[in-house]
DNA sequence: CAACAACATTACCCGTTGGTTATATTACCG
DNA sequence: CGGTAATATAACCAACGGGTAATGTTGTTG
């Protein structure tokens, strides 16, 4: 079972998680927002489902997808510690800059 | 050229940039840190390099490397309106809790 | 300069992954 | 009940990625 990193490393994948941002999607909406056909949706779409990041609930012949978020979790708390890391830098470049100001 | 979330999705160079957090180290160190071989170090070096997540400075004979998280600002950016979301569903959850003092 | 230490690079192998085509499944509709 | 729409699954293929073993490179030291 490959990780939530993994899982995202697709970058149809993480569009797919944009479009569903605006709201549940069937897979056919999907297929004309994502350039992927439709077995590759299919495919991309069981590859979130088992990750958690996204939920199926069917609606006639048709399945609506819609994003279930918690899993980034995880990746945001692996880039927390370096999150203060380059803010530190900026914060230090514009301290510099500040001691520049013909540049 | 792999994008940054394809670079973080090898477990071990994410132990390699979490190593370096501590601050510089040689290969030798970082091999004795992470479980990878000293090719397969190089490997990854080469691709965190290229990526812009590490920098390499010489001393002798060795190559002290650094970090340089400022390419994960991309994939903080990226997460940035996920945030908002699930934060949104667990204070839904408190609430929902607040709401059911028995249980 | 010879020997060694630290690291990079090459060549090779193998498992995984994403794409495609074809087929199965399930629900609706006439 | 036959046909069609929506989606999933299967089978196959080519490309890629990471591991390993062997070798190359560069700097140091005696």
């Amino acid at each position: 079972m490959p990780s939530t990193f993994e899982v995202l490393a697709e970058p149809r994948r993480r569009q797919i998680l944009d479009v569903l941002r605006a709201g549940e999607c069937s897979v056919n909406d999907l297929v004309a927002r994502v350039p992927v056909s439709q077995p590759g949706m299919s495919k991309h779409l069981k590859v979130l489902r088992e990750a958690g990041l996204v939920q199926v609930r069917q609606d006639a012949q048709r399945r609506l997808y819609r994003l279930s978020p918690a899993p980034l979790a995880e990746v945001d708390a692996w880039l927390e510690p370096y999150r203060q890391m380059w803010a530190e830098r900026l914060d230090a470049l514009e301290r510099h800059l500040d001691q520049m100001p013909d540049e």
